[in-house]
DNA sequence: CTGGAAAAGTTAGTGTCGCTAACTTATGTA
DNA sequence: TACATAAGTTAGCGACACTAACTTTTCCAG
């Protein structure tokens, strides 16, 4: 009732709910986030305009499912990105970085849904938990990486601020805030910078040899 | 017509169109971002619902306003906290930081508005300059901390790391996901640790000397 | 002063949207 | 085969964005 990958015969007729959910996505990414009406869902599913809430009490309600599906797009991209990497290496942790710049970008709707609204969706303990989720990827990376402890406060707090500088790169990508030719900055030097920045500085005092290479590579 | 601090008194009766963004404002942050409507808004100014359309040409426009001058607060507090501090200093790029962190948490609803959305408002000149005018603020401290010219691309890129972290520390923070007991991260901590991090590496190698300090801290 | 243009407000009305109620149809199962 | 229920329908309500047409106030030129 609550899966939409897999379809269930024995609804009526198609699976609606899918289609709904599918249709907002698009909706989304085209009109933004806000920009779209279960109304108009509902047509391009091919159903009345009333069809909807019977999968879904609300607006807000439909609005989570679209959430929830992008937040475990979002771990799983999160996660295939550090398999991709020998475990405890800066590499992997900066895969996980370039796999939430690359859900951002591909998808600035959805991510912003994901993260930049509340329409009462911070309640809901189901996306409180993928979210729990999402920052134990990164987590888990932080703290192979500093051969500590998942639960090590200085793990957590590492893992933190490399979530920060993502996250707030991912924004003002998508918020083409970079534009406009003054800034000049590739997802991999700023990702492999801040990886370093952060993660080096509980080891030894820092890896002093990498840190002047990092200012030079503009291209991509 | 579009200065909303100087009363204009050949106006027929009040400043409506204060009085307006002002409502918004409270909506805004009552509400939530698009949770508010410009029927309300006139409703809480004591006006018919079509009186704001001699104002603003539509709700995008209104909305528009609300946001440039969130930008001007921004702006502003960023400006203040920095002359606070010798110039140069990590101490200013840092309470530039809090600053922005401040307004965030102050106002999460116009700070989500300024930053979040897209109701077609990124495509305005007048709210890309007073971007580019926050982001100015950023550049400045940080030129004057690497005693180096603020078109200096290392400068901008090195303005631009800063203002990712704050910027995602900003949206974590309003968005809650920092609850749930398992991240401890004060404000100082974090902006300082990152200017460290952020604004060293450009100088000598780093200053390993305070790197371990860094993960101690836990209250605020 | 005064007359008129224009600014700033009004009411009334349209189309859309979110959502509900009441009804109809298909489906799985006892 | 009967029937409970899941899944769809139409009709309708109240709210909202926005427009048109009208009224009132203010400013300013003569």
């Amino acid at each position: 009732m609550s899966d939409p990958t897999q379809t269930r015969p024995r609804y009526h007729h198609g699976d609606l709910r899918a289609q709904l959910i599918a249709a907002v996505n698009e909706l989304v990414e085209s009109h933004g986030p806000e920009g779209f009406s279960v109304a108009e869902a509902a047509r391009r599913a091919g159903v009345s305009s009333a069809a909807p809430y019977k999968h879904f009490k609300d607006r807000p309600e439909l609005l989570r499912a679209v959430v929830a599906a992008g937040m475990d797009r979002l771990r799983d991209a999160m996660q295939k990105a550090a398999a991709c990497h020998p475990a405890g290496s800066i590499d992997a942790v900066a895969a996980i970085g370039q796999a939430y710049v690359d859900f951002a970008r591909s998808g600035p709707g959805v991510f912003r849904l994901v993260f930049g609204l509340t329409e009462g969706h911070e309640d809901d303990p189901d996306l409180y938990k993928k979210g729990v989720q999402c920052f134990a990827v990164v987590v888990g990376a932080t703290a192979a990486c500093l051969h500590r402890s998942v639960d090590d406060p200085i793990v957590l707090q590492r893992a933190y601020m490399l979530w920060t500088c993502v996250h707030g790169h991912s924004f003002l990508t998508i918020d083409k805030k970079t534009e406009g030719g003054f800034v000049t900055v590739d997802d991999q030097t700023i990702l492999r910078a801040v990886s370093l920045a952060v993660l080096s500085q509980a080891e030894n005092g820092f890896g002093a040899g990498q840190a002047d290479n990092v200012g030079q590579t503009a291209g991509r």
